[in-house]
Parts: C-alpha cells; structure tokens; sequence
DNA sequence: TTTGAAAGAAAGATACT
DNA sequence: AGTATCTTTCTTTCAAA
C-alpha cells in the first residue's frame, strides 16, 4: 500500500468506470503498470467490487429510516437468524450489528410513510424475537464519497 | 422506467465495469442500444455514479460505530452548520439527519478504539451546539448489493 | 516492478430500418 | 426504438530493461 495505491483507490472510489489509461495518466505512470496494479488490489481483496450508486427515487425508495431493533433473549442463534432474515427483507438496504443499547440497526428504504409503517407493523412486530424498535426518519444524507486512508493513531 | 432499464441498474450495482458488449449480451440487446439506454439513464439522474468499494480494513477504518448526536439549539442554522462539518471530519463516513429523538447519525470509521475515543472526545464534545451523544461499536454488517425496484403501495 | 509495442476487443459515430 | 458497420480508442499480453 504505497502512495500509487492510494492514488489509484482515491480516483477509483470517486469514478469507478475510468479507462485504465486515463487512471494511468492521471498517476503518471504507464498504463500497463497501473493495470497490473489495479488487479493487484483486486486479488488482496483491498478492492471489493464496483457499484454503480442509483437514485434512490428511481428504486422507489424516497422514504428512508434507520430502525433501531432489539431481539431477545440475545443468543448467537437469535442474532443470526434475525440478521439473515432481516437482509432478505426487500426494504432493507443494510443491517448493522451493534454494540450498546440496541441489537441492530436496520437502514430501510420505502417508496413512502405508508410503506414504511406497513414494514415496522408488518415485518418487524410479526417476528416473536423482536421486543422493540425505534424507528427515524431519514431527512437527509451526506456521505464522504471517497474516504481516505486514516493514518495510525498510535 | 422499463424492464430493460431495470435490468440495466441492476446488472451495474453488481458490477460497475461490465463492458457495454456484456451489459448488451447478458440483456440480450444491441450493444448500441444498450449503449444509449446508459446514457440515457446517466442523464436523467437514475445512475449518480459509480463507485470502487474499497475494504475497510485497508484504509485503517477496521473499527466502525454508529454515532446518534442530539444538537442544541434546533434551528437550521445549527443543523445545517453541524452536518457540514460532521461531513467534513475524516473520520466521518455518513452523516443523516434524522427525525425522532436523536437529531443526527454518524458513521465512523476509525484504526481502533482509541481512536474512536479520541473523535467523541476531542471532535464531537468539543463542538458547544452538542449536547449529547450515544455510541454503537458495529460489529457486523450485512448490506443489500442491488436493492431491486419496489412496487408501488397504493 | 515498470515499460513500450503489438494484437485483439470495445466504444463511439453514422447511417439505415 | 433498435440494428449494422466502420473508425477510433482502449485493454491486454508479452518481451525486455
């Protein structure tokens, strides 16, 4: 993980579908060297795969949430079938495992309020180890669209 | 908003660099077509971008937590200058506003837990508008890779 | 590791259906 | 709206430094 690296994950995060030649030009560097680089990062795993990022009105999803979910009694078995099925759900974007008061937080999102309200009655409340949710509407997101290496604090 | 186009977004959330040839091939279209459809959709603000997905790990984010901040007093003026600058802090992932008890999520991502400390410590309580916060460590994460279009609810 | 050059594949443009 | 074809550009491989 050197600087060149770094340059090629920065340019990459921010446009995943730029030429190898262009990322080779932006870098400096010859295009067949940055592509042996690029599948370098691939196959360590440090680059992940490549996503094109719709609009969430497009998907019918303009109403988002984050749902705070608590689940008893807290076994591993119970936490993990909660987790699976919740990513199953089609309105769940993402599931978060967590530490601290809540168990998971779910980030939903739905084509409206209705939606919304029919997933928590519906979806949520139906399953016997779910003892409680708090749920928030989402007003609006900023997102780093490219985070950075974050140098060691020690 | 047909079944091509449909097909198109979800074929390019899994994998942002399928060449137009294989996006073509795999819909069962002309290349060019398939072509003017991206466009097209790229035009109208469906396809926002497309983005490498970069393992977390290697940008020395391996510890991530859930940060919900309530902010006083509630005027846009405080919401709208808190967001910036939650936004703009390197460790900051995401940051929602939401409605409900909690004013503002943040998603963090830090080396480790001191450095995690350290940003509640020295970041967040340090700014006069916050008046409390609440801590999540995640401890896994599931997301959807393509969430799929849904239907209408009325 | 990095590079330049050559062969093969895809993108972009145009005209036609 | 979709297709076929051509030209230009890019990707990929490989031998060499």
């Amino acid at each position: 993980m050197d600087e060149l690296d770094a340059g090629i994950i920065r340019l990459l995060q921010s446009d995943a579908r730029l030429s190898n030649r262009e990322l080779a030009r932006q870098l400096g560097i010859a295009p067949s060297t940055c592509l042996e680089r690029v599948r370098s990062l691939a196959r360590r795993g440090v680059i992940k795969g490549y996503h094109a990022e719709i609009d969430p009105a497009a998907l019918n999803r303009g109403v988002q949430a984050m749902v705070a979910v608590q689940v008893r009694p807290l076994s591993r078995a119970v936490i993990d079938t909660f987790k699976a099925s919740a990513a199953k759900m089609p309105e769940v974007l993402s599931v978060f495992v967590l530490s601290g008061g809540d168990d998971f937080l779910l980030h939903v999102g739905v084509p409206d309020l209705d939606a919304l309200h029919a997933f928590l009655l519906d979806r949520l409340s139906k399953r016997r180890e779910v003892t409680g949710f708090r749920s928030s509407v989402i007003f609006q997101q900023v997102s780093n669209p490219a985070p950075s290496r974050l140098a060691q604090s020690s």
